[in-house]
RNA sequence: GCACCCGUAGCUCAAUUGGAUAGAGCGCUUCCCUCCGAAGGAAGAGGUUGUGAGUUCGACCCUCGCCGGGUGCACCA
C-alpha cells in the first residue's frame, strides 16, 4: 500500500494542472466537509487564482478539462467559488478500502524521510513522588513516540529525571540521623520525602542546622564516598517506584539519562564557552546574551551562578551537546509544561549560538486542573500523587465493570478494569489540545458516553461480539472482499480511509489529539453502520463483506488506541 | 512594566492550519429495545467565535488596537 485513494487523486490533479500550465505543487485534495458535496474536495484553484489574476473558476475549469480520473470517480463538479468535488465511485472505494485490509499498515504511509527524533519526557525527581504535573509529559511523549515510530522514524525516548539536587542536602542528613529502615523498604519515596519534610522543619526551628545540611551536600558534591553510596540508593529506590508506575501504564524508554549523567561535563563547558566569547561574566554569573535578538535582548541565559554552581540551563546545554555526538539527531522535542517556555527559547538560542543546526521543538502543554479550575491539589494543598491517581482509576473502572458484568471472573475483571481506567485517565489528557489547561474529572473520562476512552474501547468489544455471537450460533462469519453500495457503508469506508493521513496531520503539530478526534469519529461513523446496515440478519456476500468492514474498523480502532497508549479488552 | 498562552452553545472542548451553512459531548425536550450489547441510535432547542478595525473572492484562524483570565521574566528545576 504506497498510495491512497486521496493521494492517488491529489497526484491526478497535479498532472492535470501541469497540463494546464499551472504550477501545481500547491494541488491538495481533502475530505470534504460536508457529505452533500461529495467524497473529496480541493482549493487549488482557489488558492492559485490569486496569484494568476484570473477567476477561480475559470482556474477550476481549465484544470478539470484535463483531470482523468473517470476510473476513480464521477465527473468532478465545480461549486461555491471554486471548489472541485469528487464523488468516488462504489468500485473504486472498494478497491481502496479492500487493499487496505490486506495491509498490515492499515493504509498508513511512512513518512517520505526517516528521521532521528529524542524526545525528552516525564523527567521525575529522585526521592520525590511522581505527581499530576508528571502526568502529560509522560503520556503525552510516550504516545508521540509510538506514532513517530509507526511512521518510520528513528526515536529515542529519554528520560532526564532530577536526580542532582539540592534536595540532596536535607535527605542525606535525615538519612544519616532520622532513617527508618522499616518504612524505607515498605515505601522507599514515601520514606524519602519524610526525611525531607522533617529537616526541613527542623532548620525551621533551629537555622544552625542549615549550615551543617548544605555541608552534606557540598560534600555529596566533591565525591564523598558515604554521601555518594546514600545518593546512589536514594536514586535506585526512585526508580524502583517510577518503573512500577511506567509498567502500569506500559511506557519504556530508551535512555534514562539523569542530570546526574552530566556532572562531569558542566565546569568545562562553561570555561569553553567563556574562552570562546559565547559567554561573558556579568554581575558574578556567566551568561549567554542575545543581542540580536529583540525578544531575548534583556533575558540573558545564565550559565554559572556568582556562588560557582551551575543551573538548569548548564544541564540543558551539556545535555544537548551530549545528544548532537551521539545520536546526531534531526530534532529533539522537550515535552514540558507551557510556563518553562520562556527557558527553552533560552537554551534553543544558547545552543544555535553554539552551532546546534538540530531542530529543537518544545512540545508544551497547559496544566492540570481541578474541578474549582485551579491547579489540581491535594485538600491539604499538594501534588497529587500519580500512584494513587491510577490506583482510583482502576477501582473506578473495577466496580464499573462489576456492576454491568457481574459474571466475569473476578481476575478478568480486574485485568479490564486497569484497561479501562488507565485507559481513561490518558485519553482525558490526550484528546485535549495540549495548549490548553484541562479540568480533571473522573466523571466525564470514566463515562461510557461521550468522547472518552470507555466510548471507544466499547465500540471495538461491541465489533467483537458480533464476531462470537456469529460463531456461537453457526453463522458463517468468513470474511470476503468489501462492497460498498449503502451510504453508511460509504461514510464508514472513506472514514477507514483517513487514517493515514490522520496520523501525518499529528506529526505536523505534534498534536495526538487529532487521532482522538479521528477515532470518535470513526466509532461513531460506526455506530450509524451498524444501525443502518444488519450484519449477521444479511445474507451471503453481504454479510461477509460488511463483517470485513466491521473488522477492519475493529482493526483500526486497536491500532489507534494502541498508537496513544490504550489497549483494548475483547469484552467489558 | 515586558513577553508568551488562552477567550467559541448554560458547562467541558473541536474545527483537516485561509475554505462552502462554526461542530461534538455533558445537561435540557421528545422518540426508538419481540431486532447483531440501549455501555447504542434518531430528532429538537441552544452562537454577533471577548471586542473594534484591517488584509481578500472568503477570517474562529493572518495583522494592529483594546477588554478579560492564566503563566513566566538574573543567579530554583
Amino acid at each position: 500500500m504506497d498510495m491512497s485513494l486521496q493521494s492517488v487523486l491529489q497526484s491526478r490533479l497535479a498532472m492535470a494542472a501541469e497540463r494546464a500550465g499551472i504550477d501545481a505543487s500547491r494541488a491538495s485534495v481533502t475530505p470534504v466537509t460536508d457529505i452533500r458535496f461529495g467524497d473529496y474536495q480541493s482549493n487549488v484553484a482557489m488558492v492559485l487564482s490569486k496569484e494568476l489574476k484570473k477567476n477561480p473558476r475559470e482556474v477550476a475549469s481549465s484544470i478539470l478539462s484535463y483531470l482523468e480520473v473517470q476510473d476513480l470517480c464521477e465527473p468532478p463538479t465545480i461549486a461555491g467559488a471554486g471548489f472541485i468535488n469528487f464523488k468516488v465511485l462504489n468500485t473504486a472505494l472498494s478497491d481502496a478500502v479492500n487493499a487496505i485490509r490486506l495491509d498490515e499498515q492499515l493504509g498508513v504511509v511512512m513518512a517520505p524521510h526517516s528521521k532521528t527524533i529524542i524526545i525528552d519526557f516525564s523527567s521525575p525527581n529522585v526521592a520525590k513522588p511522581m505527581h499530576v504535573g508528571h502526568i502529560r509529559s509522560t503520556i503525552l511523549g510516550d504516545s508521540l513516540a509510538r506514532i513517530s515510530r509507526h511512521l518510520g522514524h528513528r526515536v529515542i525516548t529519554d528520560n532526564h529525571i532530577g536526580d542532582w539536587g539540592t534536595q540532596f542536602g536535607k535527605v542525606i542528613y535525615g538519612w544519616k540521623h532520622l532513617l527508618n529502615r522499616e518504612a524505607l523498604e515498605k515505601g522507599p519515596i514515601a520514606e524519602l520525602v519524610r526525611l525531607y519534610r522533617e529537616v526541613n522543619a527542623l532548620e525551621e526551628n533551629d537555622p544552625s542546622l542549615r549550615e551543617t545540611v548544605r555541608h552534606e551536600l557540598v560534600k555529596l558534591q566533591q565525591g564523598d564516598p558515604d554521601n555518594l553510596k546514600i545518593w546512589e540508593q536514594a536514586v535506585a529506590l526512585s526508580w524502583k517506584e517510577f518503573e512500577r508506575l511506567y509498567g502500569l501504564l506500559d511506557i519504556t524508554f530508551d535512555e534514562r539519562l539523569g542530570e546526574s549523567f552530566y556532572n562531569d561535563a558542566l565546569a568545562p563547558l562553561v570555561e569553553r564557552l567563556l574562552v570562546d566569547g559565547t559567554a561573558e561574566i556579568s554581575e558574578g554569573a556567566v551568561c549567554i546574551f542575545f543581542k540580536d535578538n529583540p525578544a531575548l535582548e534583556e533575558k540573558p541565559c545564565l550559565i554559572r551562578k556568582g556562588d560557582g554552581g551551575f543551573l538548569y540551563a548548564t544541564t540543558d546545554l551539556a545535555t544537548l551537546e551530549y545528544r548532537e555526538k551521539r545520536w546526531k539527531p534531526d530534532s529533539v522535542w522537550y515535552v514540558t509544561g507551557a510556563p518553562q517556555q520562556l527557558h527553552f527559547e533560552q537554551v534553543f538560542a544558547a545552543g544555535r549560538r553554539m552551532g546546534v543546526k538540530t531542530d529543537l521543538s518544545h512540545i508544551a502543554f497547559g496544566s492540570i486542573l481541578g474541578e474549582d479550575r485551579k491547579m489540581m491539589k491535594t485538600r491539604s494543598g499538594e501534588n497529587v500523587e500519580l500512584g494513587g491517581l491510577l490506583a482510583e482509576a482502576i477501582e473506578r473502572a473495577l466496580s464499573v465493570v462489576a456492576e454491568k458484568n457481574p459474571d466475569l471472573p473476578k481476575g478478568e475483571q480486574e485485568k479490564i478494569a486497569r484497561m479501562i481506567g488507565l485507559g481513561a485517565v490518558k485519553y482525558a489528557d490526550l484528546m485535549q489540545h495540549r495548549l490548553t489547561d484541562y479540568v480533571f474529572s473522573w466523571e466525564k473520562m470514566l463515562s461510557f458516553q461521550g468522547n472518552t476512552a470507555p466510548y471507544l474501547q466499547n465500540a471495538y468489544v461491541r465489533i467483537r461480539s458480533i464476531f462470537r455471537k456469529g460463531d456461537s450460533e453457526g453463522v458463517n462469519v468468513s470474511l470476503s472482499p468489501i462492497m460498498i453500495s449503502d451510504p453508511a457503508e460509504r461514510a464508514l469506508a472513506l472514514k477507514i480511509l483517513k487514517f493515514g493521513e490522520t496520523l501525518h496531520s499529528v506529526m505536523e503539530d505534534q498534536r495526538p489529539n487529532l487521532l482522538c478526534l479521528y477515532l470518535y469519529e470513526l466509532a461513531d461513523t460506526f455506530h450509524h453502520f451498524y444501525e443502518a446496515c444488519p450484519i449477521l440478519k444479511s445474507d451471503g456476500e453481504i454479510r461477509s463483506s460488511r463483517l470485513a468492514l466491521a473488522d477492519l474498523t475493529a482493526k483500526v480502532l486497536q491500532t489507534g488506541l494502541s498508537l496513544l497508549g490504550i489497549g483494548v479488552p475483547e469484552r467489558m
